[in-house]
DNA sequence: TTACGCAACGAAAACGTTTTCGTGTTGAAA
DNA sequence: TTTCAACACGAAAACGTTTTCGTTGCGTAA
């Protein structure tokens, strides 16, 4: 087992000084050629690669970002991560993954784990419970120790940080239009709960789009789904006892459901019922029909979030003028609706 | 902006030494109560935290384990990071995750990166290209400088480390005999290019079961896709130029696409052609019909690899028995077959 | 009084780098 | 011969810890 070899062991086994092989290594004009060759070689013979963590410990810098999502097992999520990894690569960052599972607790104590000196700064989507809690001193400490934060997705307004996110409500007002304007006037909403702030935007802009239009709104037509187990009973409720010729979802999951329940009632989509997702995913693209979604771009957002954080690092002078990044969404059709 | 507060800085403060304050915080019988609590009190005051970076410098071990995958945008690598990430968290270790995008140089080039003192020990599933250049020395290195390796699903005999799979050639026997054994004798394969590992071994799986059952084995019922974004027509053309009644597909990418080009020439699922996919992912779930398939438990398989890479990580001696660990496999039944 | 033990604390090394600031040697100019 | 610059290299500090090994002062037993 060869372990891995230090510039003291080099400067050892050379009878030279440490600063004169990592001075060598570094190309330094004040060693002369011959010692630098010499260490070069021997360097290279024994595959010698500096230590990261006396690196970063020298440095203080990590080269590392953190990343703190709800959960993993999702497609948006391991999008996001993705765009994120690949700028960090290009810019020689890595990126060190930690979840949630939905909980303030662990975002806190993952939190706090990292900004212990592993990271450079941290990439974040608020757990559930820290939406509904509204307490973001855990964020607020981190920032304040100057450690840059973005935000995506799930965000606040009461930190003042970098923000990347889409426009949840006109994402969902532009659904919403297109399902009025071609002449469904029976549109139903199945949302989440309020404090998902990405739910109760979508659900905004769903009302909104309806009043501006002048269609009734209609509360029976509206699920905010608490348990995602048994959201399909509800669905099945809704689409049976009253008159339906359109569904808009909040997110994938829900719209199959709904396409589901809606073929299990023996009605068809699109032709009896259209519907309409939220977060172009593997479900919309393979489900049966395909489901016609608005599509989140979560690489895009990765990638946004990444540059972000990535560009406050690497300037020296910190100034407080933070941005939020708005990406943009599109209407992807396909199968669940007609034109 | 509070900085992080350093042992120096509170010894200063205090007007002691830096060792008293170490010893202080960490109970030290040698230093007198008063002092101790004095300095847990500061401590607290100012929210010391030690800095991760020094304490991984002295202990030499930075507790982080490094993940390489081929991508993330994939349910079951999704999967297997969370169930890796959840042991991590629990036994104190964080996890540093990259892509290999499927690419050779990629592999290298970040297990070059993390082997550099940024991570104790490697969590791997190999990329395509590795598995087709068969070169596998960037693994015999780190594990030569006595960085555990622990390789998942896709890997290989040549090099020598622990590993957890699942059966695959046992899993697609099974999928195979239960089409058999239900009297269906013209079974379809949809798999991938050989070199792909877990390819390879469903393959013969399939064929071994075929072989067993003294069913003939025609080769046009095989295709083995190279390209997927064109297999639909490879499919299309099985289907309608020979007789098919069942397919097993060994992903269920394949598989979903198999059931829509069976609906695209007119047949039902399963009343015309039975289909068996492998992974029980979203898809699966979620497309319609659902798909029976065999199921390949991502969570389990992380949880493994990471329990057995920390197992090795923190016992001193390192004794060269490696095992490998095989995660049961079941199939999952659902409306894409009959019985 | 001496010797010794103990309590309470500090100095310093070590982990592996980089970098600043010497320092000694050589050669050439004065 | 003296002086000085240039050259080539080394010593040491610094990053933030932990830990070993003193060291000091004091009380107690011989």
């Amino acid at each position: 087992m060869r372990r891995k070899v230090t510039l003291k062991q080099i400067a050892k086994e050379l009878d030279i000084s440490i600063s004169t092989v990592s001075k060598s290594l570094r190309d330094s004009h004040e060693i002369s050629e011959e010692t630098r060759l010499k260490v070069k070689a021997f360097a290279k013979l024994y595959n010698y690669k500096p230590n990261n963590i006396a690196l970063s410990l020298k440095n203080k810098k990590t080269k590392t970002i953190g990343i703190i999502i709800p959960e993993i097992v999702h497609h948006f999520f391991a999008t996001v991560i993705s765009g994120i990894e690949h700028v960090a690569n290009e810019f020689g960052y890595n990126v060190i993954v930690t979840l949630s599972d939905e909980s303030f607790d662990k975002e806190v104590i993952n939190l706090e784990m990292l900004a212990s000196g592993s990271t450079d700064g941290f990439i974040m989507s608020l757990s559930k419970e820290t939406q509904l809690k509204k307490d973001f001193h855990h964020l607020e400490e981190v920032i304040n120790q100057g450690m840059p934060v973005v935000l995506f997705d799930r965000v606040t307004n009461d930190v003042f940080c970098d923000k990347v996110i889409i426009d949840d409500q006109l994402a969902a007002y532009n659904a919403t239009e297109f399902f009025i304007t071609n002449k469904y006037k029976n549109i139903a909403l199945i949302t989440t709960v309020d404090y998902v702030s990405v739910g109760k935007l979508r659900t905004e802009g769903y009302l909104k789009a309806l009043a501006d239009y002048d269609v009734s709104i209609n509360d029976k037509l509206i699920i905010k789904v608490e348990d995602i187990d048994h959201c399909q009973d509800q669905i099945i409720d809704l689409i049976t006892n009253n008159t339906i010729d359109a569904v808009f979802a909040v997110n994938e999951l829900f719209a199959v459901t709904a396409i589901k329940a809606i073929n299990k009632i023996g009605l068809k989509v699109p032709d009896d019922i259209a519907v309409i997702g939220f977060t172009d995913g593997i479900i919309s693209q393979f489900s049966t029909p395909t489901i016609t979604t608005v599509s989140q771009n979560g690489i895009k957002m990765g990638q946004k979030a990444a540059k972000m954080l990535i560009e406050r690092l690497e300037k020296e002078e910190d100034d407080e003028q933070y941005t939020t990044e708005i990406i943009e969404t599109e209407l992807i059709f396909r199968e669940s609706t007609t034109t």
